[in-house]
DNA sequence: ATGAAATAGTGGTCAGACCACAATTTTTCT
DNA sequence: AGAAAAATTGTGGTCTGACCACTATTTCAT
C-alpha cells in the first residue's frame, strides 16, 4: 500500500509525531537511528526525508547534538527556489505586486483589530527607534491582522522580494505615522491612500 | 571552506549546471551514480540534494527512468508548509478569510485588465451551461487577473476549502450576473459589494 | 571539589549491495 | 523478414555497515 516514497511517508509520521507530542520549535526530535529502528526503514530513508525538511526549514541540524524544530522563516530555501522561478519578468512583477496586494489586505484586517494601544506602542516604536525596516513594521501589521496563512505568504514573498532587489528602498518615516493616523481613524480609504503614498505607487 | 552540508554544495552545482546547459523543465538530469561520480561525492549524499528538490517540486524522479526537471512554475512551497500549518481549528478561519480576500483581490485586478469580449464570453458560459461550478468561475476571474503567485495560492486555498466544507453552499446564478455587470462597469465598489452579496457575507 | 580524560551519542559521509522498474538490445520462433 | 519473447542495461529506491567529527556526559586521577 505505502508504495514508492519512503522518505515521504517518514515526512508524513514526523507530522504525526511533532502534533501528537505537542512539539514546539527549539524541541529537540528523535536520533536519526532511533527513528529509523521506530520506523523500522533505513537510516538513509530518515536522512532523506530530514533534508528536505531542513531545505525547507522546517528543522536545523547540529552536529554531535542531534536535530531540532525551527521557527521557520526564509531561509537558504528563498535562494534557491528564486533561482529555478523567478527567471522571468513577468514572475518579478507578480511578486512585487502580489507583496504590496497582500500588505494592503493585511492593513484592512489590521485596521478592523486594531486597538489603541496598539497603535501607541506602534508609533513610540517608529519614533524611538534610530533605524527601523520596513519589513519588522509590516511584520508588526500582519500579527494585528491575525491571519496565520497571510503571514506565512508574506514571509515568503518578503523573502522573493529582497533577493530580487539589490538594495531595498528606504521609506520615509512621516509616512509610515500618516499610515497609523489613518488606521487610528479606522479609514479605510485613507490607509490605502496612505500606504500607496509610502510605497510611491500610482493609483 | 566547503564547510559541512555535502548535500547543499550539490544542490547547488545543479543549480549551475542547469544554468550553464540551459536545461528546461522535462529534459533528464544526469543520474545518481553519475553525478556521484562527476562531484566525487557519495551517492546517499546525491539523492539527498534530491530528495530535498523533490519535495520542493523541482524534480521529478521516475524509476528506471531517470531524475527530469519539473515545470516549477507551479512550485508547492506554499502548499507543503500549509500542510505544516493547517492543523489547528484556528486555521480554518483563515482559510476562509483568505479565500475570500484573494478572490476580491483577483477581481480588482481583472477589473483593471478585462475586456468586453472577456465579459461577454463569461455571461455567455454562465447563462448557457446547466451546472457550472464557482470554482470555475472564479478560476476564470483569477486568470484574467493575470497573476501567477495568486493564480498559486488561490488553488491552493481552494483545495483546503473543499476539504473544510462538506457541502458547498450553491449561489445564485444572477449574483454572478450582477458582479459581471460590475466589472464591465469597471466600477470596483460595485464589484466588492456583488462580490459579498454573492458570498453572503455582512459588511 | 576540580579539571582532565575516556566514553557514549549524534549528525555527516561513503561504499557496496540488493530490489523493482523501464527501455533497449538480442535472441528465438513463426 | 517480421514479430514476439528473453536477456541485458541503466535507473531510482532502499538497506546495511562502516568511518569521521563533533558534543555532551561520565569517569577518574589529582
Amino acid at each position: 500500500m505505502s508504495t514508492s516514497k519512503i522518505y515521504l511517508e517518514i515526512v508524513k509520521h514526523l507530522r504525526v509525531m511533532i502534533s501528537n507530542n505537542g512539539l514546539k520549535p527549539g524541541d529537540k526530535i528523535p536520533s536519526e537511528r532511533d527513528l529509523s529502528e521506530r520506523l523500522d526503514v533505513g537510516r538513509s530513508s530518515v536522512r532523506e526525508a530530514l533534508r528536505a525538511l531542513e531545505l525547507l526549514g522546517l528543522i536545523e541540524t547540529k552536529k554531535g547534538e542531534g536535530t531540532f524544530l525551527r521557527d521557520f522563516r526564509g531561509n537558504q530555501l528563498v535562494q534557491i527556489l528564486s533561482t529555478f522561478i523567478l527567471q522571468d519578468e513577468k514572475a518579478k512583477r507578480d511578486v512585487f505586486e502580489t507583496k504590496y496586494i497582500i500588505e494592503i489586505d493585511c492593513l484592512r484586517l489590521a485596521l478592523k483589530r486594531i486597538d489603541r494601544k496598539n497603535i501607541v506602542k506602534l508609533r513610540n516604536w517608529i519614533t524611538k527607534i534610530e533605524s527601523f525596516e520596513d519589513d519588522e513594521f509590516f511584520y508588526q501589521i500582519i500579527l494585528l491582522a491575525d491571519n496565520h496563512l497571510f503571514l506565512r505568504i508574506w514571509l515568503i514573498l518578503k523573502d522573493y522580494y529582497y533577493s530580487l532587489v539589490q538594495t531595498p528602498p528606504k521609506y520615509k518615516r512621516e509616512d509610515y505615522l500618516f499610515l497609523l493616523e489613518a488606521l487610528e481613524e479606522k479609514n479605510e480609504e485613507l490607509t490605502v491612500a496612505a500606504y500607496w503614498k509610502l510605497r510611491n505607487l500610482s493609483v
